[in-house]
DNA sequence: TTAAAAATCATGGAAAAAAGGGAGAGACTT
DNA sequence: AAGTCTCTCCCTTTTTTCCATGATTTTTAA
């Protein structure tokens, strides 16, 4: 039986690419493709796939929460994470959030169809240098997990924002905004508030 | 007279997307393409196309490098930045380092073939984007000029280093080092080391 | 449902940064 | 020779961060 694939990702030249990495496989069918989530999510509601390619970076909201909420709607989906090499460290997520596979963006297309062939057995399926990048991870630059306060705290810390001002902000105390602060820097396993903007951004997470 | 093409861009995809959008343009030959600027420079010395397309991640050296090396060996060969939305700060290098225009990999084919002919001509193009990321960039973040000695100091205090243990590193006594850290959170605009240390990582000064 | 994780708030004190000022020596340019 | 730029150094006061410790409530996941 075919394939029926999906894809979502916001550059026009990649979708156009893997069509054409693609075009002469004969058990793969080309259902349609999106450039955002959005419109990723109202072409499900008309037909479902067998699996999505999808891009990490999305116009309108992040692969990442765009896996979590169609594998929750959609679960037997299967999902095909996609993304450049420096981007490491959201494979992880990806496949937490219920991702099948990982293909980096200079896959071949016959990589790409191992990795097609392998989710939709239900296995997983990570691309040899995305493997490397996962191990990579796990070794020199763990990413660190952190809340959704955390995050909304990071991002206001790296804004320039004092304690006072984001506990304005958010409706907090003062001290509430400091124990996230500290928490940010235990996680981060840094020393000061300088480094922990840097680490944080050389992650992505800003 | 038909223009010859060729393409550096480390995705395959990307390389393969292209292609297709292009392929029934009578007026494009396609020379050939590279993943990297190592090969790039190889087949330069083979043959010459009149218009590069070049990404600006590659995985030996930056775009922005190959394409000055290029333009200074092959003077006459155009050059046509190729990059992702949110890498607008790099335009401004591009351009300056002899690329005659900048199209954002979500353009369209018409889009792509509006820039190749627009420089073939000796025009610069940029994409409708990009102007636009050029403009955001002009007005809200001007890059700051900064000393070699400020620069040193941005980078300790970056990696976590109180003042006091930058005086001790650099041999130099407390306060300088407090005045480079003033000169650069007035250099920045910057409120706070937290919101400098973000600003200087999205300029790529770190 | 129960245990773990997250989010909330508090006290108190030491260390560092931010903001304000001023000032001199040497290098480079015009 | 005058002016600008860079690098250097100093002072004070206020604000903010950083650290240690502890505790309650709400959410989330097993």
């Amino acid at each position: 039986m075919p394939i029926k694939l999906f894809i979502v990702d916001d550059h026009y030249m990649v979708i156009e690419g893997i069509r054409t990495l693609l075009q002469n496989e004969k058990d793969i069918i080309w259902v349609g493709h999106a450039t955002n989530a959005a419109s990723c999510m109202a072409f499900l509601q008309q037909q479902l796939p067998d699996v999505i390619l999808m891009d990490i970076n999305l116009p309108d909201k992040s692969g990442i929460e765009l896996c979590k909420e169609l594998k929750s709607m959609y679960p037997s989906v299967k999902v095909l994470g996609l993304s450049t090499f420096n981007q490491q460290s959201f494979i992880e997520k990806m496949m937490s959030n219920g991702a099948s596979g990982y293909v980096l963006k200079n896959a071949s297309g016959q990589e790409l169809m191992e990795g097609i062939n392998t989710i939709v057995q239900g296995k997983e399926y990570l691309s040899f240098d995305a493997a490397i990048a996962l191990r990579h991870i796990d070794k020199s630059s763990k990413v660190p997990v952190i809340t959704r306060r955390e995050k909304e705290v990071l991002e206001l810390i790296a804004n320039g924002f004092t304690n006072n001002e984001i506990a304005k902000q958010l409706f907090l105390s003062c001290t509430t905004v400091d124990t996230h602060r500290k928490n940010l820097l235990a996680k981060f396993e840094a020393k000061n508030i300088a480094s922990l903007i840097k680490h944080a951004m050389q992650l992505q997470m800003i």
